[in-house]
RNA sequence: GCAGCCAUAGCUCAAUUGGAUAGAGCAUCUGACUACGGAUCAGAAGGUUUGAGGUUCGACUCCUCAUGGCUGCACCA
């Protein structure tokens, strides 16, 4: 079996990945000052008026929650960043920027600490109407950006004739989990699935459909069919230089439009979407286009022979080529366009994709999440965008490989990649088992359905709560373990809260099952950290957006639910006075939003029991 | 050879413009408890952040060098 021919990124151009950040970075800091809802930017704001005040630069105004509780809610590094530009004491600077500093109406007075943080203690009123407007406002908090771009993301990108595996997961999860992100926060998203439908695989694929195929099995398990033709042709070829020939012919045959050929091509791609949308079916997760790589073979002529004559290609050893003797790293790395025999390359058609998508979206950006092995592709297909004179932001959104409990690339026993479909299924089976053995007397119908929630959930959050960079180790046992960091954890704090309003109901308390509209009290300390972690929503998904990273967002949620755990073992709800438990319900009730808002921006789903 | 990514507790991973005593989970050990779902919570223990320099009031973070692992590098995708 060949490598996966996966679609590929990188960020090894500095000058791109650093302008494409400064990019990112001037947008989010808009959206900070923007966002007059939030609690931490209503507090920048202040700071920023103190710095104008105090002359100093108010962009360096930038409020973060604070490292630990005994520093209060929120703290402000500015006075030591500006101390260091006006080579001054940064305590001085504090104690300057604290005499222009008016926040009485929202926090304790601020304290210099330390080097020179500033620190604020948020008072109970502030923070418990902070919680109140974040629950009444219809989006948890979360403000749109005031900028809308209009992002491609490119993901998934299977290739036809092959099953899906492991290999596929994570650009799959996390270019829908970004998706719905960029979504959510007010961004035009193009998802596309830019898959391998016209690889070299066609010419096996199709000498073996001629000559070997079994009708019975391409019906019952068409891929699966498919892969056979292809792996035996593969081994036929191997001691017969003649039959190689033949199916080279086959592919040529292919490519210039023979008829035949052509429509087994176009049955093996029918055949195989048809298998990946089951997948994508269960996985929850939709394209806006599909434009594979065949979509844009009559582009790619053209496209080579316009560059050749504006000069940006040239022919060398035979081959069209681009070079970079403009960037040192690249300069003996060309981009091949086109082979001395005429053929065309992985690079040609992703120029030409993206000269498309240039014409019919106009984008701000482009995101291809693809595997960190193909940094130089992406690399080289961006610079020569760039020499086409387009300057989107185009980004590939790299990420490490999975990797089986003996720390390799993870593989069946008999080392071949491990098939998405039947790994899905053993999550959702893995599942099952345990919702029947928790819970054996809920409905069968609905343990499958909580089964499936729970198992492909687990897979997805085991895949995004690290970070996307580096390689991570694939095990059942962690991923769908009840405790720490994981999906099931986190869908069990959901499902206790609804068993919360389950039982006020119940119990008649008139409480329902939707957010309870009440006023929320902050007084406890166990409130105090829960309302404020809710408060960060807001941040959190801007965050993530800025460096495509949604494990920010897992992290945010784990700490969320713990935050209600120590919540709910600190405050009784039900059994409280009847203000103290309509402010509770409601608390928790915000919590339960938020959690099940998150987990969908990741693509996953909750259960109200399990 | 050239280039890129990575290196943090026994294991799997975090660490918000360079910030305060580097945090979690698992595993280990102690506790709470006939419970609003214990599928929980509280606590203990566990570190020379691979190594050596440098910049800084301050470095896991930035720079240089070294070591180790992974990956890529002209006619595959």
């Amino acid at each position: 079996m060949p490598p996966s021919k996966q679609r590929r990124p990188s960020d090894c151009d500095f000058g791109a990945v650093f302008r494409a950040r400064s990019h990112w970075l001037d947008s989010s800091l808009v959206l900070h000052t923007f966002v007059a809802m939030s609690l931490q930017s209503e507090l920048q704001q202040h700071v920023a008026a103190a710095l104008r005040a105090s002359g100093i630069d108010e962009s360096l105004a930038v409020v973060t929650p604070s490292t630990d509780t005994r520093f209060g809610d929120f703290q402000t590094n500015a006075a030591m960043v500006a101390a260091k530009a006006l080579k001054r004491n940064p305590r001085e600077v504090a104690a300057l920027i604290l005499e222009h500093l008016q926040v009485v109406d929202l926090c304790e007075s601020p304290t210099v600490a330390g080097a020179g943080f500033i620190n604020f203690k948020v008072l109970d009123t502030t923070l418990s109407d902070a919680v109140n407007a974040v629950r009444n406002n219809g989006h948890l908090g979360v403000e749109s950006v005031k900028k809308r771009k209009t992002i491609i993301i490119d993901f998934s990108s299977p290739n036809v004739a092959k099953p899906m595996h492991v290999g596929h997961i994570r650009s799959t999860i996390l270019g829908d989990s970004l998706a719905r992100i960029a979504r959510h926060l007010g961004h035009q998203v193009v998802t596309d699935n830019h898959i391998g439908d016209w690889g070299t695989q066609f010419g096996k694929v199709i000498y073996g459909w001629k000559h070997l195929l079994n009708r019975e099995s391409l019906e019952q398990a068409p891929i699966a069919e498919l892969v056979r033709l292809y792996r035996e042709v593969n081994a036929l070829e191997e001691n017969d230089p003649a039959l190689k020939e033949t199916v080279r012919l086959e592919l040529v045959k292919l490519q210039q439009g023979d008829a035949e050929n052509l429509e087994i091509w176009k049955q093996a791609v029918a055949l195989s979407w048809k298998e990946f949308e089951r997948l994508y079916g269960l996985l929850d997760i939709t394209f806006d286009e599909r434009l594979g790589e065949s979509f844009y073979n009559d582009a790619l002529g053209p496209l080579v022979d316009r560059l050749l004559a504006e000069k940006i290609a040239q022919l060398s050893e035979g081959a069209v080529c681009i070079f970079f003797p403009e960037v040192p790293a690249m300069e003996e790395k060309p981009c091949l366009i086109r082979k001395s025999d005429g053929g065309f390359l992985y690079a040609t058609t992703d120029l030409a994709t993206l000269e498309y998508r240039e014409q019919r979206w106009k984008p701000d950006a482009v995101w291809y999440v693809t595997g960190a092995p193909q940094q130089l592709h992406f690399e080289q297909v961006f610079a020569a965008g760039r020499k086409m004179g387009i300057s989107t932001d185009f980004r590939h959104i790299a990420f490490g490989s999975i990797l089986g409990e003996d720390r390799k690339m993870m593989k069946t026993r008999s080392g071949e990649n491990v098939e998405l479909g039947g790994l899905l299924n053993e999550a959702i089976e893995r599942a099952l088992a345990v919702v029947g053995e928790k819970n054996p007397e809920l409905p069968k119908a609905e343990q499958e359905e909580i089964a499936r929630l729970i198992g492909l959930g687990a897979v997805k959050y085991a895949d995004l709560m690290q970070h996307r960079l580096t390689d991570y180790v694939f095990s059942w046992e962690k991923m769908l373990s009840f405790q720490g960091n994981t999906a099931p954890y986190l869908q069990n704090a959901y499902v206790r809260i609804r068993s919360i309003f389950r039982k006020a109901t119940s119990e008649g308390m008139g409480e329902g099952t939707s957010t309870p509209q009440a006023p929320i009290t902050i007084t406890d300390p166990a409130e105090r950290s829960l309302a404020l972690q809710i408060l960060k929503f807001g941040e959190v998904l801007h965050s993530v957006l800025e460096d495509q990273r949604p494990n920010l967002l897992c992290l945010y949620l784990y700490e969320l639910a713990d935050a209600f755990h120590r919540f709910y073992e600190a405050c009784p709800i039900l059994k409280s006075e009847d203000s103290v438990r309509s402010s509770r319900l409601a608390l928790a009730g915000v919590t339960a939003d938020v959690l099940k808002t998150g987990l969908s921006l990741l693509g996953i789903g909750v259960p109200e029991r399990m």
